[in-house]
RNA sequence: GGAGAGAUGGCAGAGCGGUUGAAUGCGGCGGUCUUGAAAACCGCUGAACCCUCACGGGUUCCGUGGGUUCGAAUCCCACUCUCUCCUCCA
C-alpha cells in the first residue's frame, strides 16, 4: 500500500517508480484529485461534528438539562441531516474505507522501486552481481534429478500422481532423509546467525494474506478454504511478517530476525506446462524462510546481510551459484529491491532460482501496522521488513543430485549434510 | 460440538448514560536530592486523521459492526476472539 501523504508530498517519486515498472503513472494525478475530494469533505464534516458536540456539552453544563435539551433539540437535529450527508460523503471517499477508489488505488499500487534497482522490463534485464563457484565439468552426461532420484528410489513421481495428480512428489528412504537433513541443516545455521526460529501456523486468516501483500484482489494463486475462511500459507514470509502486525517495538527491540522451516502451497496457476517434470515446481514445497524486521536507515544494509546468509549457505554445500539483482520491470509488488540467487544445474546447464531475497521496506509494514518508536517519546514509525529463502529445500535437493552425481549413478552426499544424512553416499536404494 | 466467564491505554486494573481519552498501580521519560547510584519526592507519559507557515484548533478511537439517546466505555442487538469446564482428538 502506497503511503497517502507520501503521494502529497512527492508525486513525482511515484510516477518515476511506476513508469520504470513499465505501468501508467496517471493514477497518481487520480489519487490526488481523490485525494483533494475527501479533505474537503472531512473538513466539512468535523466541523459540523464540532458544532453538534458544543451544543451537546451545553446541555451537560446546564442547571435544567431537560429543558436546555428540549430548546436545542431543533437545532442538534438539523446539524445531525448534514452530518449523516457529509460522513456518507467522506466515507466513501477515505483512503481507509473499504469502498473507496482512492483506496483502491493506493492498494492496487506495488512498492515504489528502489534507485539501485537496474532499470530493465523483464528477466532478461536482471543483473549479474556476483558468482561463486566454477560449475563442475562432467566426464559423463550429466542425468536431471528426477532420472537420478527414480533410478535410486528416492524419488517417486508416479505414485505422488496417484495419490495427489501433477506437481506432486514423494520422497522415499535416503531421499526424505536428505530433504529433512537439508532443512536440518538451513536452520540450524539461521540459528547460529541470530534468528530466531519460528514454528508458524500454516493456515492463516484473509486479512494476514492481505496484511503481507499476498492478496491484492482476487487471488487464484493459493489454497484456500473459503468456508473456514483459511489460506494455506505460498510461504513463511505471510506468518513471519505479519507475526508483529498492530505492534509498537521499542527501538532497542530491533532488529529482529526470525527463520522458520514450512511447507509451501501454490497454485501455480499461471504456469501450465512450465517445469513439469520434477521437483522444480509443485504445489507442496518446503522452505526455510529468513525475515528481517529492521529501522528504515537499516534496511539496505540489512539487504547484503540477507543475500549473503542465503549465499553462504550454497557456499558450504558446495553449489555454484550467481546473484542477481532484479531489474524494475521484473520486481514483485512488495519489493523496492531483489536480489535473486541462482544455483547451477547441470542438466539443463542453467542457474535456476532457489532463493529471493527482498527489502519491502516500509510497504508491507504500512499495511500490517508494524511500528517502532526511536525513543520512549518519539512518534511510531513503520519498520522496514526483508525476506529472503534461506533456502528452498526442494530446489537444494535438485541441486545435491545434480551437482553431485556420480558416473556410476550414485550421489555423494555433500559434506554439510552428511552428520545430517548419516552416509557419505547415496548408492542403491535400501 | 456443549456450558459458563470475559474483552478498557506499554502492562495490570477501576469506571455512575453527561465536560472520561478514561481513576489507580507498574513500567517509561524528565527533574529535585546525591560524588555517583538506589530510595524518596515532583512533573510528564496512547493512537490515527484533518485544518494551520506556525502558535494552536478540531474529529475519531475503551474487541468488531449496528442500534437507542441531545449525549454511550457505560443501555440494546449481532458478530469475532480469549479463558475455564465438559466432550473429542494427534
Amino acid at each position: 500500500m502506497l503511503d497517502i501523504t507520501l503521494c502529497r508530498r512527492d508525486p513525482d517519486r511515484i510516477r518515476r517508480s511506476a513508469i520504470r515498472r513499465g505501468s501508467d503513472p496517471s493514477f497518481v494525478d487520480e489519487i490526488l484529485r481523490l485525494d483533494e475530494r475527501y479533505r474537503l469533505a472531512l473538513t466539512d464534516l468535523e466541523t459540523k461534528k464540532a458544532e453538534k458536540n458544543r451544543l451537546s456539552a451545553e446541555i451537560a453544563k446546564a442547571s435544567d438539562r431537560a429543558a436546555t435539551a428540549a430548546k436545542l433539540r431543533p437545532q442538534i437535529a438539523a446539524l445531525d441531516g448534514e452530518i449523516s450527508a457529509l460522513d456518507e460523503t467522506a466515507k466513501s471517499l477515505a483512503p481507509d474505507s473499504p469502498e473507496s477508489p482512492l483506496r483502491e488505488l493506493l492498494v492496487q499500487s506495488p512498492n515504489i522501486v528502489d534507485e539501485s534497482t537496474p532499470d530493465g522490463a523483464e528477466a532478461a534485464d536482471n543483473v549479474t552481481i556476483r558468482s561463486w563457484g566454477t560449475p563442475r565439468t562432467f566426464a559423463f552426461a550429466p542425468q536431471s534429478h528426477w532420472e537420478i532420484g527414480e533410478r535410486l528410489g528416492i524419488l517417486d513421481f508416479e505414485r505422488a500422481a496417484k495419490l495427489s495428480g501433477s506437481r506432486f512428489a514423494v520422497l522415499r528412504g535416503l531421499g526424505a532423509r536428505l530433504s529433512r537433513a537439508i532443512a536440518q541443516f538451513f536452520l540450524d545455521r539461521a540459528a547460529e546467525r541470530g534468528y530466531i526460529e519460528i514454528a508458524p501456523p500454516y493456515l492463516v486468516t484473509q486479512q494476514t494474506m492481505w496484511r503481507t501483500g499476498q492478496l491484492t484482489k482476487f487471488s487464484d494463486a493459493m489454497f484456500a478454504d473459503t468456508e473456514a475462511g483459511l489460506y494455506l500459507i505460498p510461504t513463511a514470509e505471510v506468518p513471519l511478517t505479519a507475526l508483529h502486525g498492530d505492534e509498537i517495538f521499542d527501538g532497542g527491540a530491533l532488529p529482529l530476525r526470525y527463520a522458520a522451516y514450512s511447507p509451501c502451497f501454490r497454485k501455480e496457476a499461471g504456469a501450465a506446462g512450465k517445469d513439469t517434470r520434477g521437483l522444480i515446481r509443485q504445489h507442496q514445497f518446503e522452505k526455510v524462510e529468513l525475515v528481517r524486521i529492521e529501522r528504515p536507515e537499516d534496511s539496505f544494509a540489512a539487504l547484503e546481510t540477507l543475500t549473503a546468509d542465503a549465499g553462504a549457505l550454497l557456499e558450504e554445500l558446495g553449489l555454484p551459484y550467481r546473484v542477481l539483482s532484479l531489474c524494475a520491470g521484473d520486481l514483485g509488488f512488495n519489493a523496492a529491491k531483489t536480489y535473486d540467487l541462482e544455483v547451477w544445474l547441470p542438466s539443463g546447464n542453467e542457474y535456476r532460482e532457489i532463493s529471493s531475497c527482498s527489502n519491502c521496506t516500509d510497504f508491507q509494514a504500512r499495511r500490517a501496522q508494524i511500528r517502532f518508536r526511536r525513543d520512549s517519546k518519539a512518534k511510531p514509525e513503520l519498520v522496514h521488513t526483508l525476506n529472503g529463502s534461506g533456502l528452498a529445500v526442494g530446489r537444494t535437493l535438485v541441486a545435491v543430485l545434480e551437482n553431485y552425481q556420480q558416473e556410476d549413478g550414485s550421489v555423494i552426499v555433500p559434506e554439510a549434510l552428511r552428520g545430517y544424512v548419516g552416509t557419505e553416499r547415496i548408492a542403491r536404494p535400501e
